[in-house]
DNA sequence: AGAATAGTGTCTGTCAGACAGTATCGC
DNA sequence: GCGATACTGTCTGACAGACACTATTCT
């Protein structure tokens, strides 16, 4: 046993949940909008600690990684998302105490009206924290490099013009959708910039023809996600659509 | 065993390493001129087949993933490689015939000048063959797919302006690294807007004073890395260097 | 001279940031 | 009217494709 455990290595997913929540953040501190699920071990090693929920590798129930990574969000807080990749792995024989492991990273994003997640299973508690700066200190394993990894990884996809509509609700405003873009960022948008963006393009999102009346304001026209809408091509839309002949051939 | 070899997943990492020969080709075949190196296991399973060059993780061995990639390099075809990086994974219970597997794919350039890959250990035969329509029929196991995903990881490189400056010698001309590009991105590319990114951007390339003299025609000038160039973040360059205030914040 | 490749200059359309302006709501 | 947010219009600079042009070598 000991032996083997030193033969095989640990085969882990973990998850780094995001969601995003302007509601009343000034201009100037947006970036503490991007929110990440962190999750309290309880169980040694690291115990005690924050860390991304994770789970081990279970070959008998597990179709793939990926689906130890959904099947870990199911069990530890109890939500299907409707988008999960990898991002990187990351393994050696140091970074678990248990021995050579393998923690292939995922992140996922959750709209903002199925925040329930719910304590459960292997887990003392669970917490919305902003991605970037929560105040929790170090993170379980190696899981501050993984946050990174995963933040990054988003902005990416973002700043390469994708729309993160999955963080959104099914309904959702322009400006909402720009808030939530700049959350992830980390900056604020030109919001006439931003707005062209949809429109030149195919058509990614589709306006309703209601409204959302909120406050003592011009109310918002509603929008919702396109049929063909993709979070994973966006070079389609944003590989500055090809010239004429963009260069022979 | 048996048990152990149902429970426990085989984890392997499998390399699509990079080469580029464009010597000989018209323009419309220059998305020939990438190549990939295949050899032809001489092993079950998939015995006979074609396949990138991969080896399973040895934790008494390897430091990470990544290090066992490099020992299979080594190992199989006694190459040092320049650059080398993860592209995804690939896993689950049918990929591998001895039963639930992990393959972690990476790919790695190869300096034109360095093509002197050499059969050994475990394997019958090594070949470099077009990454692209190659004709040697269905690679073993899930190679196929591995092959497309890593050439797309290194066409989304090149196309976000990254320089495969690992690819070339330690002296080129810029032709030879337009060529390149050109084999890499599968279609042709303008000398002058290709020369005109190398002199506005930051000093990636750098001109040594010499000539190369090569046929009957006007020697071009040589060309180096420059210290600072790094094939992982080609972004400085390419993020339409931020305007002024690049809106806000 | 001619072939072949190296290298330059300029035109032009597209795109995105910037920013001012208009519209529509509650109070 | 005022405040606040939604939405639109236009100016402008930067960049990249296109393409014609010059330069330099060998045969």
């Amino acid at each position: 046993m000991t032996i083997q455990k030193m033969l095989d290595p640990l085969v882990v997913a973990d998850v780094a949940l995001f969601s995003v929540d302007t509601s009343g953040l000034q201009a100037h501190e947006i970036d503490k909008g991007l929110k990440i699920l962190l999750v309290k071990r309880s169980h040694a090693p690291e115990q005690g600690l924050w860390s991304l929920p994770g789970g081990i590798l279970q070959p008998e129930v597990d179709s793939s990684l990926q689906a130890t990574a959904e099947r870990v969000l199911r069990q530890k807080v109890s939500v299907e998302v409707p988008y999960l990749r990898e991002v990187c792995s990351f393994s050696g024989p140091m970074r678990d105490p248990r021995g050579w492991s393998i923690g292939m990273l995922y992140y996922a994003l959750l709209p903002r009206d199925q925040v329930h997640a719910i304590v459960k299973d292997s887990v003392d508690a669970v917490e919305w924290v902003p991605a970037v700066g929560h105040g929790l200190g170090k993170l379980a394993f190696d899981h501050d490099a993984q946050l990174d990894a995963a933040v990054q990884a988003l902005r990416d996809k973002v700043e390469r013009r994708a729309l993160p509509l999955h963080l959104m609700p099914a309904e959702f405003t322009l400006g909402a959708l720009q808030k939530c873009c700049e959350a992830i960022l980390g900056h604020t948008l030109d919001k006439s910039s931003f707005r062209r963006r949809l429109v030149t393009e195919p058509p990614v999102v589709i306006a309703l023809g209601r409204k959302e009346r909120v406050g003592a304001q011009r109310p918002s026209q509603l929008y919702k996600a396109s049929d063909s809408f993709s979070f994973d091509e966006p070079e389609k839309y944003a590989a500055r659509s090809r010239r004429k002949g963009d260069n022979c051939m």
